[in-house]
DNA sequence: CGCTGCTTTGACTGCTGTCAAGTTTGGTGG
DNA sequence: CCACCAAACTTGACAGCAGTCAAAGCAGCG
């Protein structure tokens, strides 16, 4: 996918209709198409915040702790915009788990004042609304879940992201290693082996090779989560 | 304080300068004043999102995760924006910690169109921001940090955000109970008070009674909370 | 002064991290 | 197509930290 394509993806998945052509026109501009090759990094101002719309392949988006370890804040996919904050007591990085083409906006560019702009900062705003509500999602699973709850709420999660869309079989393919599983639920890889060992033992999930994972009893795997159904 | 000082509180802390007379005219009259005694909860349309300024007192956020626990998201202080979040997975409410005021606003009406409310979104979409940056704080340190880490990494956010300002003598309030600590931590009643028993072992701190607290030796507990310095 | 609820401390258990082998996987080059 | 290799993964043994259960000590308040 080239720019106009990736760019003509973005206007249709993200921008919100009605948008005066001038401020696309001008977003246009400001945007920039970069293509990862698995495992590389985005090589970016850490001073400044970005927005990046994902066309092609999955990322991460980490923060980095110390020499040893990261903490992987959040996993992305197709389609999806991440907000790549500005460092602050934390550096952040965004890493390409497979081949991987992205467009990047500075988020300043989205909120730049103009009287046409109001439709790029409500993007921007709901945006980053998506991610808090995301992050704080994350640190409840981080604060008060055991091993085996963090690990079949991961699955959960990327099942509901790939499962859907993916082959009719019913397997998919889990871009990430059993590391960045870990580093992303705050758990050690080991930990997270023998979390699958134990799920596939209880037979609630299937495996096969290093990245192959089905579901076999959702139910039982989100009583697994500790998933509570939504208070009323 | 009543509505109109507080409101006048709000526009002098928060508000951006420059916004037209009508924005804020219209702003304050979607703002709502409120006024908690300490315990009481917000009651709020949990469909909806909402901004809090808080004016006087201490909050918390919380989330609602199970019968037997909640996850406090974060702690807050006289002046600062709250972003209250529609319900979700979880249902999220703002308590107090002490008798509080704050004044109410709905999240949708900092974004309504209209060619003079740029500066109200650009405000949404800080402050909002702003939650994200220490909600992957959060996340870092429950993801990786030792129950020491953790506590130490605690006194000192709250010793930033209340010692400046308070009296000479340098002794702080704390306004939270360490069952509402360990609930912010994701740890448990004991071994919060286990932890701050250890630090005044070690020198660190000095505590008296159930609230007053006082820092003695700031560099050493940075070190205890494993803090490292901003990569550069 | 006595109560109630919060906090502290202690003993013990269990989960998860650490260290250390094995085993599998998927790719590479012969 | 097969053999080999490095990296990733799995499994086991063990230790240590934090949770659980229980009891005692305090603070604040009527």
């Amino acid at each position: 996918m080239n720019f106009p394509d990736l760019f003509d993806a973005f206007d249709a998945a993200v921008l919100p209709p009605g948008l005066p052509d001038a401020a696309v026109l001008r977003l246009r501009h400001d945007t920039v198409a970069r293509e990862l090759a698995a495992g590389e990094q985005l090589d970016l101002d850490p001073g400044r915040a970005f927005f990046a719309f994902l066309g092609v392949g999955a990322c991460k988006l980490a923060a980095f702790v110390s020499s040893a370890r990261e903490q992987i804040v959040s996993f992305h996919f197709a389609g999806d915009v991440v907000h790549v904050p500005a460092q602050g007591r934390y550096g952040y990085t965004l890493s390409a788990l497979t081949d991987a083409q992205l467009l990047v906006i500075p988020a300043d560019s989205l909120s730049r004042s103009g009287p046409d702009s109001c439709g790029m900062l409500r993007l921007a705003s709901r945006e980053t609304e998506n991610a808090l509500a995301r992050s704080r999602e994350t640190s409840i699973i981080l604060g008060r879940r055991s091993a085996q709850e963090r690990v079949a709420s991961f699955i959960l999660a990327i099942w509901d992201r790939l499962g859907a869309g993916s082959q009719d079989d019913g397997w998919i393919d889990l871009p990430m290693s059993r590391g960045e599983i870990a580093d992303s639920l705050g758990l050690t890889i080991e930990t997270v082996s023998r979390q699958f060992s134990e799920l596939r033992d209880l037979g609630l999930i299937e495996t096969e090779g290093r990245s192959a994972l089905r579901v076999i009893d959702l139910p039982g795997l989100s009583r697994c989560a500790g998933q509570l159904p939504v208070a009323a």
